[in-house]
DNA sequence: GTGGTCTAGACCACT
DNA sequence: GTGGTCTAGACCACT
């Protein structure tokens, strides 16, 4: 369900929590249905429980979960309208950029191309 | 070789800025060539001498223009190279923001289909 | 400038985020100027620098202070703004709930003896 | 006994169930009496039918009625019990917000003149 | 069993 | 020196 990259420049927590939103958002696990519990899931990824509390508490504080204590987590009833509303100001954010381009003369074209140069033939993040 | 859009929801300093920047990118003025003065370019647009001022300004501080007094401001030697840099620090966001979008399951064509359609048929930032 | 009280219920963290909060309130420490550093302010206060950090990240998340890696950590410029925010938001709340009392027929003299009765006298949270 | 504001923020069945609370708490129908029927109740405040279902519905719901079919709807022996418990909860969670004021440094005095400037001399929430 | 908090201590990047 | 991340392991409250 989750694998991590130990090589990555981005840390553990936040591989965890971008990979645990799109397992929500793939709705692999549905509204009410429990994540794996936080020592299950360690085990499973070798990876110390704190850091894992750290990618739950982010997810928790962002509304997608919620936690009953001695009972476990689980997925928020508006966990997907969240991670939509995430995406899209992302898009927000991209377009007011490529607004600044096309203002100082690029085309939209030229924009596009060495976006793809940039991503076509690597993994510039990891 | 300038024109301000008084519609615009950015300030006219700014449009200034920008298409100053613009004309010096593409060299329709040279290093160490003269800006036009403020008091003639602002009679020439019918914006006030300071909205001009303003804009000259911040080219100045940017380093993208330097003034001698007494005898007008011109473009800085390593104007082009300012410049430059400004345009690559736009595309690193544009790519930091394009990573986590595709980390969270976005494929590159759907990312740049996006922007297409968002951008092609209207301007939407004016 | 800061105490934490081992044997309230809240824990420590949360304790040293609304005391520096306050600080920041009374402009102890002003605009861009460096809080304590972790490990100097958890010696003081003997706490774990991990306890900490985890305060600091959420002032940070906030929004309250940004942080300049190998330099420290600083009041952003628009803190008091966020603070004061946040507690307007706890009026509005709890003005939301009295209005629910007010409907249910207790007069806005009796709820607020109630709340003084509460208070006065104790330490109710810790 | 009872009055609807049709030009208040909150919703006709809430209305109805605040004020059929209220009724119930100051004893003008007291345990194992009936409710008005939904037919005269309805009648009577010129609401539509189902809204005053709805109302009923909820108060069922938390207990506070039980119905005899073919006889009516009736005060439960618990119901001033739940009542109390109910405001009691709302007490509770004005008393936390307080604290947070108090632990940020307000005053009770303060805290208690803002909430009054708010409700006196209007009905902020009609 | 579950999640939440805290300590002790290591190592990294950055100035 | 600064902050950021991670591990190992303890203890608490709650079911």
């Amino acid at each position: 369900m989750i694998s991590i990259n130990r090589y990555s420049k981005s840390p553990i927590y936040e591989q965890v929590i971008t990979q645990l939103e799109k397992v929500i958002l793939n709705k692999e696990i549905n509204t009410d249905e429990p994540l794996p519990s936080i020592r299950t899931l360690s085990q499973e990824l070798s990876i110390n429980p704190n850091t894992l509390q750290k990618a739950y508490a982010e997810l928790e504080r962002k509304g997608i979960t919620y936690s009953v204590i001695g009972n476990g987590r689980f997925v928020s009833p508006n966990a997907i309208s969240i991670l939509t509303t995430q995406k899209e100001a992302l898009f927000n954010e991209i377009n007011t950029l490529i607004d600044e381009l096309l203002l100082s003369g690029w085309s939209l074209k030229d924009i596009i191309n060495r976006i793809k140069n940039n991503f076509e033939g690597g993994f510039p993040n990891d």
